[in-house]
RNA sequence: CGGGGCGUAGCGCAGUCUGGUAGCGCACUUGGUUCGGGACCAAGGAGUCGCAGGUUCAAAUCCUGUCGCCCCGACCA
């Protein structure tokens, strides 16, 4: 590092170049690297300990309202995929494929032999084999309804891959019901999607509009798709969740079959619902800074760091020893359901690097502590939602007694901050001139020119033509992202003429 | 799969046009001075220059082939 600071953590800045910003954030928080095996990442410890919190809440959400865990193969018999049409179309592209169960030594290489009779799927999702066993467990009404979850690995070989956003392998939920009736799948559903907005709000601080995908970017199979669509810095549009709704489509291709309290027999209708490691690049997206990460304490690994102040030798005892003491007392406390969630970084490194490092790993409260604050015994705070250096004293006592609702300060103001990023750059549209004019023409083919910032969520009417919006795709790479729940207002498509019955939410996406 | 770029120390790069036997910054190790702070000085460790052929007295550098990665499209959680 020379003499001439560098006036923010990570180079480039967001405004610089938000994409190689991105992986210059996950790389200064040590979240994840790239792996030596193509798409595939490396989830690091700090970027894993994110994931454990998004797992262990949603794992209490999935229970509070009914489901269970269970595990399913990573392996589909490539005949079980094939059964839904609409299914296999949309992930055929995309499948690793296991044909072989041996290797042999030949020429001091090892080559594939035992070629097997069916290949195998490595799952890109589960429907299929999830519903191979439904239509064994499910005989009665009685039966009915399933609600399992799986927490799971699934692979989608994608053309290009970004760290989190989209990786061959990926790390998710996935949640696969089946019911007795149309009316409680389509509950489900919507029960599951309220979930998942309420998780991305409260826990992730990412304020989210919850709605309907139009035909083109519906789950393959499914009758109906759901989601959770959130604005990121650079004003795309990240999927942050869905759910679906799968009608008797997949039960008719798996047999899902029951005998109702009349004797008649019908197939079940189901539902399936997924949220993957992806919500750690919608985190560090939504929330982090030219300074590196920025956690939302509910889902931070540590929520308070210690870092003590050791000038000279002989005061490292009497310091380590406060700030071990301050660390049980804190952990006394409790924050959103869970002991507060305290380190103490007593690593033999210098003080300012520990500081940064702390920064850019988002932790949302930092404490510096030498010995004079033990002499005044308060505690010398940082927080991750204001600048670096705006630091200052509190007493210790005071500090311990308002951990948590410091801590929800800043949870409160990451969401109130990614509230106004959305709102500030989100606009009714009504003519089409507007609506081209808002968005960015298709990148340059200047290779070194990143894309710039431009555009947002823009709230124009469309009259649901798959045609027109997939001339809008092509025109503008702009898509249809949802289709709000919320009540909206008739009114006229600017790029017809024709009637609408409420504006969509249109934007570029990830 | 189309277009562009790049593989040289852990990381980021220079050197390649004009072949002469490898260098810079950061990181790391050690010693010292500093220090409520992203410090400084000194010494040090670390690279068969992606891989395979070829040309040459001599190849990171030229030629051929090959593998991989990144970016931009098409596709997608």
């Amino acid at each position: 590092m020379t003499n001439a600071k560098a006036e923010t953590a990570i180079t480039p800045t967001r405004a610089e170049n938000y994409q190689d910003w991105y992986l210059e954030v996950i790389k200064a928080a040590d979240l994840a690297e790239n792996s030596t095996v193509r798409g595939c990442m490396v989830i690091k410890p700090w970027g894993y300990a994110l994931w454990e919190n998004m797992q262990r809440v949603l794992d209490g959400m999935f229970k509070a309202t009914g489901h269970v865990n269970a595990y399913f193969p990573l392996f589909i018999p490539l005949s079980l995929l094939e059964k839904e049409a609409a299914h296999v179309e949309g992930f055929a592209k995309e499948c690793a494929v296991v044909t072989h169960h041996r290797l042999e030594a030949r020429d001091g290489k090892l080559v594939p032999v035992g070629e097997l009779e069916e290949p195998l799927i490595v799952r890109p999702t589960s429907e299929t084999i999830i519903g191979e066993s439904f239509a064994k467990w499910v005989q009665s009404y009685r039966d009915l309804p399933l609600l399992i979850n799986q927490w799971a690995n699934v692979v989608r070989w994608e053309m290009r891959t970004r760290m989190f956003l989209r990786t061959a392998e990926f790390l998710w939920q996935e949640g696969h019901t089946a019911h007795a009736t149309e009316q409680e799948a389509v509950d489900e559903t919507m029960q599951m999607l309220c979930v998942y907005a309420e998780f991305a709000e409260q826990w992730m601080a990412l304020p989210v509009i919850q709605g309907e995908k139009t035909e083109g970017e519906r789950f393959p199979g499914a009758v109906k798709t759901y989601c959770i669509e959130a604005m990121m810095q650079d004003h795309k549009a990240l999927q942050a969740g869905t759910s679906h709704f799968l009608g008797q489509n997949f039960s008719k291709a798996s047999g899902i079959q029951f005998q109702d309290a009349a004797g008649g027999v019908s197939h079940a209708w189901t539902t399936s619902w997924g949220l993957s490691t992806r919500m750690i690049g919608a985190t560090i997206m939504t929330h982090s800074d030219d300074d590196g990460l920025v956690c939302p304490p509910r889902l931070a690994p540590q929520q308070v760091v210690i870092i003590p102040v050791i000038q000279k030798p002989e005061v490292r005892e009497q310091v380590l020893a406060y700030c071990n003491q301050l660390k049980k007392e804190l952990e006394a406390q409790t924050y959103a359901g869970t002991p507060v969630r305290v380190h103490v970084d007593a690593r033999d490194v210098q003080g300012s690097k520990k500081v940064w490092e702390w920064i850019k790993k988002g932790a949302p409260i930092r404490l510096e502590i030498g010995p004079k604050d033990i002499e005044k015994d308060s505690v010398f705070m940082g927080r991750r939602d204001k600048k670096p250096k705006e630091k200052a004293g509190v007493p210790r006592a005071q500090f311990i007694a308002t951990v948590a609702t410091t801590l929800q300060e800043i949870q409160d103001a990451l969401f109130q901050r990614a509230l106004a990023l959305r709102a500030d750059n989100t606009r009714n549209i009504d003519s089409k001139e507007e609506f081209y004019a808002y968005f960015t023409p298709p990148p340059t083919k200047n290779v070194n020119d990143p894309t710039p910032i431009h555009g947002g969520f823009a709230m124009t009417h469309f009259n649901g033509d798959p045609k027109l919006e997939a001339q809008i795709k092509d025109d503008l790479g702009v898509t249809v992202r949802c289709i709000p729940l919320e009540a909206g207002e008739p009114g006229t498509c600017p790029f017809t003429g024709q009637p609408s019955p409420k504006r969509v939410v249109w934007a570029k996406s990830y």
